[in-house]
RNA sequence: GCCCCCAUCGUCUAGAGGCCUAGGACAUCAGCCUUUCAAGCUGAAGAUCAGGGGUCCGAAUCCCCUUGGGGGCACCA
């Protein structure tokens, strides 16, 4: 497809590795995705390393790694800009032979005072253009003194520039609130304005989809732009996710790391659908998209303008409908890793396949996430189960009635042959009026004998699946626990 | 302090002047189902559409002001 432009659509995910990608960054991946898929355009991924002071270790591996893990895969890249300094430094010495940058001397320590300054007579922080316009020997003297200059851009003084956003419209900057931007740092390398515009036109970018927290830069772009008489991109800021506390996410929201969700056994497919709801709707009540669908009907159009408070509950409700959705095989395949991981130590591996399948059609439907499982599932792989023994005792069971009943009812197992969830409900059930109690009362304490839980999957469902044997043994360890 | 953006149930949102006595989803509560827990189904509660002025026959929807929230203002991205 084509762009109003004429040109065909390519968009970009720029990440900086300083930093595990969180799910805002996740969610403007998403919907550069979406609206790359679309278009039937090109998803490039840029790495943005422009600053080695604050590089994150690994950082890269796990952008790339959760893009993957979420089905965002990209046409091209990775790019790395710190790979691209040339072409940074070649447009620089354009800018600053045409006259659109200078070197500024500055160093750090006077721009601190100065802002300290500013501060203090409550102005606005901004670059004081002490270097903007130096006479030739104040130049030739900071030159030999042996500092090493950054570049700035020549902002026009006065004027105004005018952008139109695909989703916020028209937003109009004043000149004289911009500053001369720095463009290349001391170290050579570029920074982020600089870069981002540059990669921008050489890729052919033809929409930057990023985050609102880059708005007001956006005059700084368009205004480089110009400078280097480049066609601008279109510009489409996407609304901010914000924490509980409705700030910008950040470390301190705990858990906003996207890798923590994989972990915590969310399912790809259910946090795209639930990060497409971020900011994106379809209609007044689909909750519920497919991958083929959001890409069928993504629009920017439809993308709001309201920062939205992430809520986990929500996300937690969709990864278990996604989850309970999934056939048996496939659940299967998605929990084994978790229940590898959870599940204690001593309890034999690799865990019996077919064994795990009758277990997961039994919690299936009581998981919200994949972590839960091992959690739900224990009893069911492990030799000893613990729990409190008061929980054998009822209302109307002391411990002499509970021993009766666990006795009659282990007599009465003993006998069954086809060990089948139905075979086992018609030999048990009856007991319960044999033994004067309730068939809840009853069915509540074989739950705590078998389980060692008040809360289960259906009994008789749980103790085919967990066998005669191990069934058997858990009657006589229950009646050791009761007091005499 | 300056600049920019935003403003509908607790949260995510629908709503592009009359269909709104404001719809859906999550969460909450109740009922049904039921051996527990889930799931499912049904229902309830929950928003004087931030407040105030306009415009209009008519405003959640358009304009202005106020307030609130967010973002930006680095040799970070």
């Amino acid at each position: 497809m084509q762009s109003e432009s004429g040109t065909s659509v390519r968009v970009r995910f720029a990440p900086s590795p300083t930093g595990y990608p969180h799910l805002g960054n996740i969610r403007t991946a998403l919907f550069n995705w979406l609206f790359a898929r679309h278009h039937d355009g090109k998803f490039i991924l840029r790495i943005e390393d422009t600053d080695i002071t604050r590089k994150v270790e690994g950082a890269v591996e796990v952008i790339l790694d959760s893009l993957q893990w979420l089905g965002l895969d990209w046409d091209e890249g990775p790019y790395f800009q710190s790979q691209r300094l040339a072409i940074y430094r070649e447009t620089v010495h354009k800018l600053l032979k045409e006259g659109h940058a200078y070197l500024c001397y500055c160093s750090p320590e006077r721009l601190e005072t100065m802002r300290h300054e500013q501060a203090k007579q409550k102005q606005p922080p901004k670059y004081d253009r002490h270097c903007r316009d130096l006479a030739q020997e104040e130049r030739t003297r900071l030159e030999s003194s042996g500092a090493t200059p950054v570049v700035r851009f020549r902002t026009p003084l006065e004027g105004e520039t005018t952008f139109h956003d695909l989703v916020y419209g028209l937003v109009t900057f004043r000149h004289d609130t911009l500053d001369d931007f720095v463009l290349l740092k001391s170290d050579g390398y570029p920074t982020y304005h600089l870069a981002n515009v540059i990669d921008d036109h050489v890729m052919t970018i033809s929409h930057v989809l990023r985050a609102e927290e880059w708005l007001s830069s956006t005059p700084r772009h368009v205004l480089l732009y110009q400078a280097l008489n480049w066609q601008a991109p279109q510009f489409g800021h996407l609304p901010m996710i914000l924490g509980p506390d409705r700030a910008k996410l950040s470390k301190r929201h705990g858990s906003t790391n996207i890798n923590e969700y994989q972990k915590e056994g969310y399912l790809p497919d259910a946090m795209v659908n639930f990060l497409a709801l971020l900011g994106w709707s379809l209609d007044d009540r689909t909750e519920v998209l497919s991958r083929e669908e959001l890409i069928k009907q993504f629009s920017l159009e439809r993308v709001g303008k309201t920062a939205a408070v992430f809520n986990k509950d929500k996300l937690e409700w969709m990864n278990g409908f996604y989850l309970r959705k999934l056939n048996l095989g496939e659940y299967v395949q998605q929990a084994m890793p978790f229940l590898n991981r959870d599940l204690p130590g001593f309890v034999k591996r690799p865990l019996d396949e077919a064994y795990v399948g009758e277990v997961l059609s039994l919690i299936k439907e009581r998981a919200k996430t994949l972590a839960e499982i091992p959690q739900l599932a224990s009893f069911f792989f492990l030799d000893e189960i613990q729990y409190d023994p008061g929980l054998l005792l009822g209302k109307k069971l002391d411990a002499q009635a509970a021993a009766k009943a666990i006795t009659v009812a282990s007599r009465q197992l003993q006998e069954v042959e086809i060990w089948d969830a139905t075979t086992l409900e018609g030999n048990v059930r009856p007991l319960a009026g044999e033994l004067n109690l309730g068939t809840g009362e009853l069915f509540g304490l074989l739950r705590i004998v078998v389980t060692g839980r008040t809360a289960a999957p259906p009994l008789f469902q749980t103790i085919a699946v967990l066998g005669k044997k191990k069934c058997l043994e858990r009657f006589d360890a229950a009646l050791r626990l009761l007091p005499a």
